[in-house]
DNA sequence: ACCACATGCTGAATCGTGTCAGCAGAATGC
DNA sequence: GCATTCTGCTGACACGATTCAGCATGTGGT
């Protein structure tokens, strides 16, 4: 960091022919309330313009205790396909409201996890937003009472918080929605959550079933299995082996859509002609298969925005927001 | 942040019954230089346990001109598909060496680097990581003149400074042996550069060129088109539809691969038998095809952990630094 | 002529730390 | 026995900002 040192407020002041205490107040937009002549303020701004003066952060920061500054800690988003989003829209956010992001990864360990909001905390963050790469029920880490912070992608139905989420039962609701819109009867659902805390797979589910109560239509089959591509295409391939067939299939995922193509592929059916497909997260990846998967996107620049934004809005009350999840048409269902 | 207010260095001394400066020496590892003894030390050890007492950073901060953070700009990678792995490896290795991660993605827009820059250095980051999402040629940004920095992923040719990359000319001496081991004669390659100052086409290129040769071989042809799944797929089928036949295609990313299997597939060519395929990326894309492709890996969090270490270590000499990249073994060679 | 009040600014304390210079007292050298 | 060195600590200033309390000067009312 070789760099000449910069202007202090001393050297604006001076230039200015004024106090640091009038500087003060003219930088900080108080100029009117402590009734500054527009003739000193002009004079100010000009020394400002002409040394380069930018305030320096620290100084501020060890008098008014605010940072300008939030922290995003989680568990595996920043090394992760899609919801990597979540960070740019965090960033992006935070720079319009003036903030930098300061990131740590935990990769799940909570020890590592305690650490870096410990970090975090010590460099006074002005909040922290606590993210998840998969959408589940969690608990607010210990280390986190009592601090301003947002849930991103997750929630702690215990405790109340502020929590940003995809709308999955609306998302679910979408998905069944496009299938009934093109005369799809039979529906059958790929995917299933492994774990207990997920809450995606139960509410998509919901939004599923219910788009096709409104016609009186139920799920046909529910093939069970991971979310991954693998699993995908080995539990559909069992699926059709068994002689199951279905008009829509909706896939969790995007990579068990990738999956459920392989399998329908290798078993002579061709999408859309004779299946119809849709699925979840908008990735990259379903633009990439042919034809195009139309999925149900998962908003994760919208979400990671979102959570910073309430982070830093003072009049934030608190509890679950869901954000919509828009339908991203590919060339995957029959019309 | 309604957190108690912690304890302080005064408190801390006041508690162990020393002055300030006699417990920050301590604190800060002076004690022996200090001759400070061995009774005085454990008394102020016990107080700082005893008070749960962590240090302020904006007020070292203030004093030292050291923030214990790096920042790290870039123009694409947080959103993006594996370079964000990149952030992983650097999260990683800063919390190794004590320190944060500030981000900021600029998407490309200069304006918006600057005014991340500016405000990164106002909050006197102790240095900055330069990373981009296509490996290329860069022009370090003038805010950054004279500040300690680390290009990730690029290279300014013109300024002689430090910058990690990986081996992309080996990567492509690898992709070919691949092929070379497997008795492939006649290689194609496909994907060619959309712009003048990215690097991994041209060096991949020239190590394949390099590997073949060693055995009197020539690339047989080249596949012009961008790196996408479409690109490839059109690029190779149009060049299979013009009778072109090739035992190994080099693919330039996996993407690209996907594209091309596609193609492959459509005309009725399988892999391995047919055709063997090597990419580059190493992504989990790689993993998803059926067969998984051999894909020459892109170490990517290993680049975000290396340019974060050489940062912070004072002793680095600059110059460019390149990462191995490794063979991640798939199906789709013939053996 | 005197008080009240508004106007336009400034002095000085403060945030929590790092570190230079120095100061007693004990030990050592000759 | 006195100068010197070592031991073990401390006082005070600096870092660069924010902010409370106060101080001249002008202005109007009676």
């Amino acid at each position: 960091m070789t760099r000449r040192r910069s202007a202090t407020l001393r050297d604006v002041a001076t230039s200015a022919g004024v106090s640091r205490t009038t500087a003060s107040y003219i930088l900080n937009g108080r100029a009117d309330e402590m009734r500054i002549s527009s003739s000193t303020v002009a004079k100010v701004q000009a020394a400002v313009a002409d040394l380069g003066y930018r305030p320096n952060r620290s100084a501020r920061s060890l008098r008014t205790q605010r940072t300008a500054t939030v922290g995003l800690i989680s568990d595996q988003i920043a090394g992760e396909q899609y919801g990597s989003s979540m960070l740019t829209g965090a960033s992006l956010a935070a720079r319009e409201l003036d903030h930098l992001v300061v990131m740590g990864e935990s990769g799940g360990d909570p020890d590592l996890e305690r650490l870096l909001i410990e970090e975090m905390l010590e460099r006074d963050v002005d909040g922290v937003v606590y993210a998840t790469r998969t959408a589940r029920a969690v608990r607010l880490p210990l280390g986190l009472r009592g601090v301003r912070s947002v849930l991103l992608n997750c929630e702690a139905p215990a405790e109340r918080l502020a929590s940003v989420v995809p709308d999955d039962e609306g998302g679910g609701r979408a998905a069944a929605a496009v299938l009934l819109a093109a005369g799809v009867q039979d529906v059958v659902v790929v995917g299933q959550d492994p774990t207990l805390e997920a809450t995606a797979g139960p509410r998509r589910m919901a939004g599923i079933r219910a788009e096709l109560a409104t016609r009186g239509i139920e799920v046909a089959h529910h093939v069970a299995c991971d979310w991954s591509v693998p699993e995908g295409f080995e539990a559909t391939r069992r699926w059709l082996a068994g002689g199951g067939r279905a008009a829509g299939l909706i896939c969790m995922n995007d990579r068990l859509a990738m999956g459920a193509y392989q399998a329908l592929a290798e078993a002579g059916l061709s999408v859309p002609e004779d299946v119809s497909v849709v699925s979840f997260d908008g990735s990259s990846l379903a633009d990439w298969l042919r034809p195009a998967v139309t999925s149900v996107e998962l908003p994760f620049a919208e979400l990671g925005a979102l959570a910073v934004r309430r982070l830093l809005d003072p009049d934030d009350r608190g509890g679950v927001v869901s954000v919509p999840m828009a339908v991203r048409h590919g060339g995957s269902v029959r019309r």
